[in-house]
RNA sequence: GGAGAGGUGGCCGAGUCGGCUGAAGGCGCUCGCCUGCUAAGCGAGUGAGUGGGGAAAUCUGCUCCGAGGGUUCGAAUCCCUCCCUCUUCGCCA
């Protein structure tokens, strides 16, 4: 969320903004809007200070036997005009805070105007893009063929884009999961978190999936609760409505979830084995820093994203999104992708964000520093670190052998109880 | 799900028959004094949000005692609804 008196004063920028981020928000009834609140706060206030000396007059005259009668009749038209009032001004602040919940981040400076996807900047790659003496095979064959995934049958069991991970497959999935959590736990000194996989409005509105992609998200209606489509929303929104001491920041957590997607309106191309699925793994860091801290952890959270991608040996390149195709809540933010060697393309595998302080004034995420400053709010960042979907796809495409097999990376293989390669017949 | 207890400032905790209680007291914290050092002691200060005036320092108003509503001239205090925590019964991976 923006901040009001920041609209206020730029209302330019802030048309530009919008329409970078391919948005539409009408700024101007808005700022209209904010004007005549104030108005109304002005008048309404006036009204209640003269009702809280009026009810201490009549206290007075109370005690000093005097009648009050016809102060209570005045303070009584008083109060009614003050319910009046304060029931517009609250339809008012209402429709400002939807609309000011409708309006996306602005992006950083160095996020590059663009429109779409193709406007995005290679920023550097790592890794050779391997070439094969043989056939190769894509993930779903070779997932088949080893016995290790099972889309159909995940498709009994729940419908479509719901993959069975399956013996070694299983494994290695949570082979993923443990390395890279330890990694970040061990080598970077994250917290871990095991979250909930559900959130209430609150949370989802503060880090901005709602109101926006209210249709992309699955909702338990019974109980009012959101399936979490990352872990950056039970992240974040631990320290909601919190005000943090200077001192323990930078917050760093990292956690383990599944993450579930309705990806509504996207069948269709793209949709095959894990390309794009309904539920998947990630493993995601959360930092929350101080605002001039915020774009050096942000290339540090980068750095720690494809840390894993060179342990694994999988070739990944990593492009700084344009303002076009850049998250609502972003400021800034780089996609890193892996090789796909079936697809012959990039797959998007982690998106690390700096959101600045736009989740963080949602979720009302403050800190105090020195005494007798006000508290303010902190930049918020998160990162997958990395989806384990995407990944596995290069994984096996990347590590197949002649013979069909797959070698397991070997920073993978003590998770793996020690296998060095997938075969099929995995007992 | 049933029954009971409770939700007050960074924390603990008081709030009587509704009326200067934004809130006693304590802890913590900050500054100053004192003290070979540390500890103790003494003094002062210490919530947030949102308006208005002012170039600014700053002055001033309103709101906030889980959330929302109601009663009242006036509500942390009374009433209703909801949420959360704890105890207990039931159920259960």
């Amino acid at each position: 969320m923006l901040d009001m008196k920041y609209i206020r004063e730029n209302p330019e920028i802030v048309k530009a903004g919008i329409a970078a981020k391919n948005e539409v928000e009408n700024i101007d009834s808005l700022l209209d809007m904010d004007k005549k609140r104030r108005a109304v706060i002005v008048e309404v206030e006036e009204l209640k200070k003269k009702r809280n000396e009026n009810s201490n007059l009549v206290s007075q005259y109370k005690k000093e036997g005097k009648d009050a009668g016809g102060l209570i009749e005045n303070t009584k038209l008083i109060s009614l005009k003050i319910k009046e009032l304060d029931a517009q001004l609250s339809k008012i602040e209402l429709t400002i805070n939807e609309e000011l919940g409708k309006i996306p981040n602005m992006p950083h400076n160095s996020t590059p105007i663009g429109k779409d996807a193709s406007d995005n900047k290679q920023i550097r790659s790592w890794g050779e893009i391997p070439s094969f003496d043989f056939k190769i095979l894509d993930h779903l064959e070779l997932g088949e063929r080893l016995d290790i995934l099972d889309f159909k049958r995940g498709g009994k069991v729940t419908g479509s884009g719901f993959p069975v991970y399956k013996g070694a497959g299983a494994r290695l999935e949570r082979a993923l999961i443990n390395f890279m959590l330890d990694w970040h736990i061990d080598k970077h000194g994250y917290t871990e978190i095991f979250p909930p996989f559900v959130a209430n409005r609150a949370s989802m509105f503060g880090t901005a999936q709602l109101p926006k992609l209210e249709d992309d998200m699955y909702y338990i209606e019974r109980d009012e609760l959101f399936l979490i489509p990352t872990a950056e929303v039970p992240l974040t929104n631990l320290h909601s409505n919190e005000i943090l001491n200077v001192d323990d920041l930078p917050i760093k957590y990292t956690a383990y979830s599944a993450c579930f997607r309705r990806e509504a309106g996207s069948y269709g191309k793209e949709t095959r084995g894990f390309l794009r699925v309904h539920q998947f793994n990630k493993v995601e860091m959360v930092n929350f820093v101080k605002p001039e801290d915020s774009y050096d952890v942000h290339e540090r959270m980068l750095k720690e994203a494809t840390e894993l991608l060179e342990l694994l040996k999988i070739p990944y390149r990593v492009l700084l999104l344009c303002s076009g195709d850049i998250s609502f809540a972003a400021a800034k933010c780089y996609d890193i992708e892996t090789w796909s060697p079936a697809e012959d393309r990039w797959l998007e595998a982690s998106s690390v964000s700096n959101f600045e302080d736009f989740q963080a004034r949602r979720a009302s995420i403050r800190f105090k520093g020195e005494k007798g400053t006000k508290p303010q709010f902190v930049h918020t960042l998160n990162g997958s670190g990395l989806a384990t979907s995407r990944l596995m796809v290069s994984l096996l495409e990347n590590y197949q052998t002649d013979e069909g097999t797959v070698i397991v990376p070997e920073v993978l293989r003590p998770y793996m109880g020690g296998m060095d390669v997938i075969k099929r017949k995995y007992k």
